[in-house]
DNA sequence: GTTGAAAGGATGGACCT
DNA sequence: AGGTCCATCCTTTCAAC
């Protein structure tokens, strides 16, 4: 499937008004996207095509922005998972032009956030052990300059789930 | 699709040995599992049936543990994300049962584990504004005790993927 | 929104290397 | 083991209604 063009990949985006119907398809597409379309139809009570139409607008609309297959971190040996608690004292344009480009370059790092408040950046880290992650901090902060980091072990994922809930 | 009867869902997870094949395979539906068997056999050099069979097998196995649609939170209208740090002086087992079926019952709880350290939790939640944020805040500590709590809010989404590091 | 038809993909068997 | 061919079923896609 490709890309839609209406919408950047992580752009800005306005909220869609959403039926019922286009709520209980996003809810069931977040849990199995390998559904067909018929077990869909049956299970939000329509018929396919509009079905299929609406599913193809959420699409285009950027609602859906894709379809991935979610592995298990420990089943690839990933046993480690960290947050990391950022602080910097730099915040010129370079610096944060090379720290997002570190980000990026690593695929350890699974997510980042730019933060409000005293701590400036958090980042969500899976690697195979604690020795692998020191790895990835002493690379990274050899790469760009950091004031502190504060690394919080995961012990224990609790809760973990890609779907996000639909208002 | 089934879940394969062979792993517990968020079960311990033997690690799998994979050959350089699988793990083009993975990355390949970590980023797009839309891909046809046809593309993916002709991407990673191999033809359908051994991909077919090594797809089957590394859904059996857990490597695979399902199939979703990514939507995008602010075309939902969530438009704050807030990593929520928890310290708790309560640890008996009732209590954390309790909190745990709270954290489960709540969909805009996106992401919760247990820590090591000082921070006992760490949840990822998804609202629409800081107003929904406080009525989740304040649902939750009514429902549950909790000693301290700190949220962080997300100013910017720099990273986020689905797709882990492949060992 | 419904029906149905045509095209394309998935699944699994048979057989070969 | 992997490769090819094939047969069948299922799904997607898009007409026409």
């Amino acid at each position: 499937m490709s890309e839609p063009g209406s919408n950047e990949v992580g752009g800005a985006q306005t909220p869609v008004r959403l039926d019922e119907v286009d709520r209980k398809i996003l809810s069931l597409l977040q849990l199995d996207a390998s559904l067909s379309l018929d077990q869909i139809a049956e299970r939000v009570g329509a018929s396919k095509t509009p079905v299929w139409n609406r599913i193809r607008k959420l699409r285009e609309a950027g609602v859906i922005r894709r379809q991935v297959a979610i592995l298990d971190p420990e089943a690839l040996g990933l046993e480690a998972c960290f947050f990391v608690l950022i602080r910097t004292s730099e915040h010129d344009k370079d610096w944060a032009h090379r720290f997002l480009k570190a980000l990026r370059d690593r695929p350890e790092v699974v997510e980042a956030h730019r933060l409000a408040g005293d701590i400036d950046y958090i980042l969500k880290v899976h690697v195979r052990n604690a020795r692998a992650y020191d790895r990835f901090y002493q690379s990274l902060i050899g790469e760009v300059r950091i004031h502190n980091v504060t690394a919080l072990l995961s012990m224990e994922e609790i809760k973990a789930t890609s779907a996000l809930p639909i208002p």
